[in-house]
DNA sequence: TTTGTTAATGCAATTGAATTGCAATAATAA
DNA sequence: TTATTATTGCAATTCAATTGCATTAACAAA
C-alpha cells in the first residue's frame, strides 16, 4: 500500500517534530488537533507512521501509548532501545538518553525494548 | 481497611505461587478459575495484593497486564525492579534475574520501573 | 456459640479507549 | 483530465476494565 502524503499527516508530524524529546500521548496530539481532524484519523496516523518507523511507540504504565519522532534512526536501523521516564506529578514522558543493556540468558533473542521508569522529574522532585 | 481471607483469595494465591517466576495475565488466572469465582472478583483480588504489595504487576506491550508473587521482596523493601522478557511467539511473560540500572540525569527521582524485553524465548527462537 | 459490622462477592450496567465498516473525499499516477 | 485507491469522517461496535448495589460471609466482640 503506497502512503499519500495528506494534511493530516503533515498536522501530526509537525506536532511531533516539535516535541522531539518528549513523546505524546494520543490524547495529548488530539488535543492539538481539536476540531481539525477526527480522533479515528489521529489513530490511523499514528499507526501508519509507526508501521513505517518513523516514531516510536512507547506504552507507560498508566496505560496510555506515547508517540515519539525517531531520533538517531537510520531507514533500516531504529534505535528505540532507550529508557522513558514518567512523572507521576506532571505526567510527562521523556525519553532518556540512557541505552537498555541487557544481557539475555542463553537461546533469548531480543526484538525490541519497553524501558520505563516511573518516579518525579526535577520539576516535580 | 481490614483484609479478610477468603477462598477466592487463597485460590488466586495457590495459581500465583505455582508460577513464581511467570507473571500470569488477567486473562490466564480467569481461565484457570473458571466457574469458580467471577471476572469481577479476579481484577479486585488482584488489585487488593498489588496495592499490598504482595505481587507485583507489569504492563506488557501488548497492552495486558501481567501479575507475579514478588519474590525477594520484604515488607516494606520491595525489589520488583528486574527485567521481563515477553516471547512474541508463545505469549509467555516471565520474570529476568538482571536488575534494571538506569543513572538518571540530575534531579530525577525514580519511583518504580516497568521494563520490558520483547522477542522470542529459546523454545520458540 | 451467637450476633453485629463491614469486607468481599456476583451480577448487571457502565465506561472509555481502540477498532471496524462503509460511504464520501481527495492524492497521485496514467 | 480521468481513473484508481489511499485516506478520512462518522456511526457503530468491540472488549477490557470499572462501578453500583444488593447479597453473602469473614471475623471480632459479646
Amino acid at each position: 500500500m503506497k502512503r499519500r502524503n495528506t494534511a493530516a499527516k503533515q498536522t501530526i508530524l509537525d506536532i511531533l517534530q516539535a516535541s522531539r524529546s518528549v513523546p505524546l500521548s494520543q490524547e495529548d496530539i488530539e488535543q492539538k488537533v481539536a476540531g481539525k481532524m477526527n480522533r479515528v484519523t489521529v489513530y490511523r496516523v499514528l499507526n501508519s507512521f509507526y508501521e513505517d518507523g518513523y516514531i516510536h511507540k512507547i506504552l507507560a504504565d498508566d496505560g496510555k501509548y506515547y508517540f515519539a519522532i525517531c531520533l538517531n534512526c537510520r531507514e533500516d536501523d531504529h534505535h528505540h532501545d532507550h529508557f522513558h521516564f514518567r512523572c507521576l506529578n506532571c505526567q510527562k514522558v521523556e525519553c532518556l538518553q540512557e541505552e537498555v543493556k541487557v544481557q539475555l540468558p542463553g537461546g533469548y533473542r531480543q526484538e525490541s525494548v519497553n524501558c520505563l521508569i516511573t518516579g518525579y522529574c526535577p520539576e516535580c522532585a
